[in-house]
This record gives structure tokens, C-alpha cells and sequence, in this order.
DNA sequence: TTTGTATTACGAAATAAATCGTATTTTAGA
DNA sequence: TCTAAAATACGATTTATTTCGTAATACAAA
């Protein structure tokens, strides 16, 4: 059945993907670039991350060119809601209304992005 | 300075922690019979993890007493808002609202806890 | 064609995390 | 006091993750 195991990447992995999500599609060179305007790291690690990536198949890439073009094979949306999850309930003792307490507490908001918000919550409030 | 600086908990740790802080105080014992509810693992890596978080200081020990007695030395809150910061750079491109709409869209929460979060939100604006 | 530069392939070391077996210690109760 | 049960201590192994050096390859330009 379409049930394909799901596969949590690591920490290095997000930060890649994170990368390739932004940028669409990327040469290894660009990836870690971007990589290295945060992190101190060499690019054959980045490249070897990226190449285990492929076998996992957590990235897809063409390598009918010359320098290989890399895209993510898993959808942002798809890790968002995996970690949301996991911090749901390791962290926030299963109450996902805590976990949006909190962050709209830490973090500010925009206006806009309120009222965002607010229209979010009325119509699940219709349901 | 008060700066201390922050210890990560890892992913089992934060299992551990995650009991800690239901509980307040806790044995190694009871600690290792929650996590054995949901994951198959042996008593003396428990403990063994127990010790280890005592020396990174994620926990802190009563051995005056036979039975050594644990609970949480890093506040849930930190830990969340660590976890969360992270998230929100690293998946959610840096914006908490994006975070907060997936949160929503992804678990129900009831009626009240939706009017807890518009009443929240209601206070944001103001400021 | 030769050479220089950028790239990929790959093995292996370094580090971090989790697991568990066995020995030792503690103490309650026979 | 002696013994059994429960607990801790601790080393060692296993597994996962990250890191990077070196070799091989591809290609463009001299």
C-alpha cells in the first residue's frame, strides 16, 4: 500500500533540506555555501551528507550532467507536521494548543499575521 | 554572569525529562515503567541515562536515600522554547506564525482552548 | 593532447548516543 | 547475623551521525 516508511532526518539532514526547500533545486556547491554562511564545515561533508541523503531518498537528484542537481524528495510540509508531533508530545505533554500558547508568547507577531491567525480560529471554531 | 550555558537534551533524555517533569520527583524505577509503556528498552539503560543526565546536570539526585530520588533541573518551559526556536528557524523559515497555523490546521483543539488562544491574540493587538 | 580546476566517489576515522551485562552495594526481614 | 531482592556503578559494545582526506573522473581551455 502507499505506505512508504516514513524517514526522520537527522539534524544535518533538516538544515540541507531546509536549503534545498528555500532554493528549489541546487548544485552541491550552492547547498553548501549556504550552509557555510552559518556553520564551519567542509564541502566533501556536505557532500557526503547529500549523497547519503540520495540513498535514503530524502533528496532526489539528476546526475545526468555534469555537476549534480539536487532537489528535496520530502515535502517540508510533510517534516513540518512529523516534528511538530514529536514535540507535541515529548515537550508539551500532548496539548498542541500549549505548544501555539508558547510560541505566540516567545515570538512576535505582525498585525497582519495576527489577524491571520484570528480568521484561522474562527473557522475552526464553525466546525 | 548567569549565563550557564544550555545542555541539549537528546531525544531519550528528553523521554526521561518528559517524565520528570509530570511527575515532579521520581525513581529510576518509575521513571524506566512510564517509558516501558510505550518503548521496549532495559532498566539499566535507564539508570544509565539517569546518570548521565545527573553529571550534565539535565536532572538532579537525592542519594541520601536508598532509593535515589530525580527531578528535572532545566524548566520545561526553557526546554520548549529552545525546541521551538529551532523548529521555527530551521522548518518553518523563520516565522512562528507559520508554525502556529500548522500547529492548528494539523490537531483539533476544543472549543475552549480555541477561545483561550483568540483571548491571547485579543492581548497581542492591544500592545 | 596536456594540464588545471571542479566535481564526485569512497573509505575510514572521530564523535555522539543508546544499550546492556556484570559486579558491587544496600538494606529489609528471616 | 545472613540472605534475598532491589538498587546503583561502571565498563564495554553497538549503532548512528558527522567529518574529512584522498583518489578518481570529467571537462574546459591552453
Amino acid at each position: 500500500m502507499g505506505t512508504t516508511k516514513y524517514i526522520k532526518p537527522t539534524e544535518s539532514e533538516l538544515e540541507i533540506l531546509g536549503v534545498l526547500w528555500h532554493r528549489g533545486i541546487a548544485s552541491v556547491r550552492e547547498v553548501h555555501e549556504d550552509l557555510a554562511k552559518s556553520k564551519d564545515v567542509g564541502y566533501t561533508t556536505t557532500l557526503k551528507l547529500m549523497q547519503i541523503m540520495n540513498e535514503k531518498g530524502l533528496v532526489r537528484r539528476d546526475d545526468s550532467v555534469k555537476t549534480h542537481i539536487y532537489q528535496a524528495a520530502v515535502s517540508r510540509e510533510k517534516t513540518q507536521k512529523h516534528f511538530l508531533g514529536k514535540m507535541i508530545n515529548g515537550l508539551f505533554g500532548g496539548s498542541p494548543t500549549q505548544l501555539v500558547i508558547q510560541a505566540l508568547g516567545n515570538y512576535k507577531a505582525s498585525e497582519k499575521e495576527i489577524e491571520e491567525i484570528q480568521q484561522l480560529l474562527d473557522n475552526l471554531k464553525k466546525q
